[in-house]
DNA sequence: ATGGCCTCGGTTCGAGGA
């Protein structure tokens, strides 16, 4: 079984790209974060007809999350009870068994900006609701774009970069405490290669110069902890012609 | 020193991303 994730910015454009890369990586299921397509323009047919179902929340020009699966689908959330948000960045399904949370988490543009007090809430938020689907699902899995490097070696520059945006203590405090609701980052139960990042900057050569940052997640329960046997960031596709920013990220699970 | 790219909406630039 693979779970995977993968901030495609802008699913209109990379469509291609999405289906040739579940071509090469047929993964179980796999999440996408920043579609930014309302739901009447989500290319439903491509996907099914590529071997997927699909569910999806999305939003004119920003945000928007879908969720794709070779198995049923089923107990679809498409927003959090515990916050009200009118950005499409939450979708939640139970697939084979595990439950399968898929998040955009704000990006906070500035630290102190009015962003920045909204994704700190936005988090706050997201834990409650976290706290909850822990209990009642003992195997969980949240996958996203977190917009959040936990720690210093999830940044080429950590000097450069300290106290800033993505990096900044309370963020990596908010990711902490959903951490500490019993789940774990699959890709640091493995031994990684270093300066292991999964964004990096279309400017200044960033990919090139792997000038990038590791902000994607999958986060474990610790009942999928036991099952996973590997996690990896696929660069291949950061690669590619009109490529996303962001890098696939795949859990192995047995 | 600054900003350097990409997408969208909608016009020929600004907002947002990270």
């Amino acid at each position: 079984m693979k779970l995977a994730t993968w901030n495609v910015n802008s699913l209109k454009v990379r469509l291609p790209q999405v289906l040739q890369w579940l071509k090469d990586n047929p993964v179980d299921v796999l999440c996408l974060q920043e579609t930014k397509l309302t739901d009447d323009k989500f290319p439903v047919t491509e996907i099914n007809a590529a071997g997927y179902n699909v569910v999806f929340s999305g939003q004119k020009t920003y945000n928007g999350v879908a969720i794709l699966s070779r198995h049923e689908i089923s107990a679809v959330i498409k927003k959090n009870p515990y916050f009200e948000d009118e950005q499409q960045r939450l979708i939640a399904a139970t697939i084979a068994g595990i439950r399968i949370v898929c998040a955009y988490v704000v990006n906070g543009q500035e630290v102190g900006s009015e962003k920045y007090q909204y994704k700190l809430k936005w988090l706050k938020g997201l834990h409650e609701w976290l706290a909850e689907e822990c209990t009642s699902h003992s195997q969980l899995a949240v996958l996203g774009d977190y917009n959040i490097a936990p720690g210093d070696r999830d940044v080429h520059d950590p000097a450069a970069w300290k106290g800033q945006i993505l990096v900044s203590e309370p963020e990596r405090a908010a990711l902490q405490d959903l951490l500490n609701l019993g789940l774990e980052d699959a890709f640091r139960l493995f031994d990684q290669p270093e300066k292991s990042f999964s964004w990096w900057d279309y400017r200044q050569l960033g990919f090139r110069l792997n000038k990038g940052l590791r902000i994607d997640h999958i986060l474990l329960s610790h009942s999928l902890v036991k099952r996973c046997t590997g996690c990896v960031i696929d660069r291949i596709p950061r690669k590619w012609e009109q490529p996303s920013d962001h890098a696939p990220v795949i859990a192995t699970i047995d």
